[in-house]
DNA sequence: CTGAAAGCGCTAACAC
DNA sequence: GTGTTAGCGCTTTCAG
């Protein structure tokens, strides 16, 4: 113990916390002798002594942190929270109930301050005691399920609207829509609200051109590419997020530049868990330019915006992740500041940036 | 206490943990009891007591979480961690060496098992008494100073003479290198390896066309306009990350889509906290076709792989961001397995995917 | 299989 | 300014 090197006892305590009184000789001593030794507070101790929450930890539960709707959340949600003296620890999900049920336990377990959750679960009553004397919960993306708490969402429902609306005043009626899982709440708002712009336009049957559970870029691909293939092929494209947004980038394939282009290797060199399935991509991707004529003149616009999106001129319904973040953080800090009203929901807005890939020809 | 609300004593421990034989008919009540109660174990407690490290928590400290090759450093890092059952905690420095101080100390002071760095920090001596007796470190992508320890990096200064290289052999001479803040080893590496091969084709005065510091994408398009106005204007261009390649983009304005565009609203909502700025940006952004006459012809190759880069036929230096991420968490494991060999550097090499915008006209 | 006591590292509350 | 005592919630002994 650094008291034993220095002179005095426990008093140590007060000088390394900078809390009390101490003298600056003693606490320059104290400072010393717990440098030489290596030796730091305890926090975890402190925490358990100071009884109650008094954790700076807030913990955020999403699918897959790579996904840069996630990683611009989290990195919204962390400046935030910063600023207020707490820190984000992060855990994925994988889109799988049952990890996110045991992420969650191991989470609370560990007296997090407050919990921020983008669920894959179809429900969460099982949440409700602790809520009622643990830590707060804001779910953020997708709303919680029997259950009532803070959430921050997306006008799903609006935007996919606004976007079929665009497409339609543009004169497409065979507009193929490629989904996310079918399961997941923002899908089905989504295709909802595409749902009830088609319907209004008269448009009955255009389920016919639904493809759903395209969770990847790969399926997004494929999916986007047998709906090209239809007989009567659609004119236009709605993506209903920025994953399978890039997987219709690739099936279009857009090949700005000359064609000189001998790309072997595609980008996704990160699936090195995966080899046979990667050559076989970087095949199809390859031929990318190849069955562009296919697809090229459809009419494309996805929900969320993607990195180089204007760079590109991909037509998007857009918002704010990182803003989303911030909400989330503002309402879980009025919690722990003691708001104990009634559970507020926020739905931030979408909005349509037009650009080439709906442009009219 | 659930202790009470059952009927034995902290036997609840050990029925609620599953260490130690309990009786199945106590173990059950104590858990019905518990979950009324909406109670559940203290973690924190249980770390305290046990002593030493216990603790499943891992940190990741980073520069700046929505950076996608941050993000999936820390996606491939999460992975492999919770296959061993230890979770990430993550912060972002903000290229802040002060605040990476602070943050370090407070994930040591929270007895993490370990800790991941990508430091910006000049120099890492004060770490040296931790380490002998403290939590492992392992850096990534920027090497420790003044200390010895585990760090997997990429082969910066290989993958960018190649860079070089590559465009030289295309013909170029006057190849304009715009880098990320000046005082990076990654930066001075990358410079390095372009030096290299530069100098090694006769090409004395590249430094002529060297612009540093360009840490955003804002700062980057800019940088990009600003050589693309030189008199003799650069015929090719290395942008050394893939935020300044973002900005070249931007700067060389492809509109791989009929010009009607009108993409009044950049993608740049995210930053509602400067908006002065962000009407500014906006404007030059669009102009991009405007300007596009300027550098349309130019020849570019950019450090990192880009999400659309296939699509965009972006020529880059690639490498795999998750398998650092995969090779940190296995460093790291190793330490916590007791190896205590002499420190390892793993380097992770680049390959160059040659796309469209270094194909020969 | 279950219980009682002690103590992990720290700090609240009081002394001195 | 500083020291003392007790106890946060748990798990370790070591006994029943």
């Amino acid at each position: 113990m650094a008291a034993l090197s220095g002179v005095s006892v426990k008093t140590a305590s007060r000088a390394l916390s900078g809390e009390g009184y101490v003298a600056v000789e003693t606490k320059a001593r104290v400072q010393s002798a717990a440098d030489e030794l290596g030796y730091r507070l305890n926090r975890t101790a402190r925490e358990l002594r100071r009884g109650g929450n008094t954790s700076t930890l807030v913990g955020l539960l999403s699918g897959d942190l790579a996904n840069p709707f996630y990683s611009r959340l989290a990195s919204g949600l962390e400046r935030e929270l910063r600023m207020h003296g707490l820190q984000l620890i992060t855990a994925s999900t994988d889109e799988n109930p049952e990890w996110e049920r045991r992420l969650t336990d191991s989470l609370l377990e560990r007296r997090v301050r407050g919990l921020v959750v983008a669920s894959t679960m179809a429900e969460h009553g099982h949440l409700a005691a602790e809520r009622r004397h643990g830590s707060p919960f804001v779910f953020v993306d997708r709303p919680p399920v029997d259950l009532t708490a803070d959430a921050v969402l997306l006008d799903n429902r609006g935007g996919a609207k606004r976007a079929a609306e665009h497409l339609l005043e543009r004169g497409h009626r065979r507009i193929g829509i490629v989904g996310d899982l079918s399961r997941l709440s923002t899908h089905q708002d989504r295709v909802e609200g595409f749902a009830e712009a088609m319907e209004a336009a008269g448009v009955a049957d255009w389920r016919d051109y639904l493809l759903e559970d395209a969770h990847d870029v790969d399926k997004a691909e494929r999916a986007v590419r047998a709906l090209l293939a239809r007989d009567p092929a659609p004119t236009a494209l709605f993506t209903t997020n920025n994953r399978i947004t890039t997987g219709a980038l690739r099936a279009i394939g857009h090949t700005p530049f000359a064609a000189t282009n001998k790309d072997a290797a595609t980008h996704r060199d990160t699936a090195t868990h995966r080899n046979a399935a990667t050559d076989k991509d970087a095949a199809t991707g390859n031929s990318a330019a190849g069955n562009s004529a296919a697809g090229k003149g459809t009419a494309l616009i996805g929900f969320d915006e993607l990195d180089l999106g204007d760079v590109l001129g991909v037509s998007v319904i857009a918002h704010d992740p990182e803003e989303m973040g911030r909400h989330a953080a503002r309402l879980l800090l009025a919690r722990l500041d003691g708001d104990d009203g009634p559970a507020r929901r926020v739905v931030l807005p979408t909005r349509l940036i037009e650009r080439s890939t709906t442009a009219l020809t």
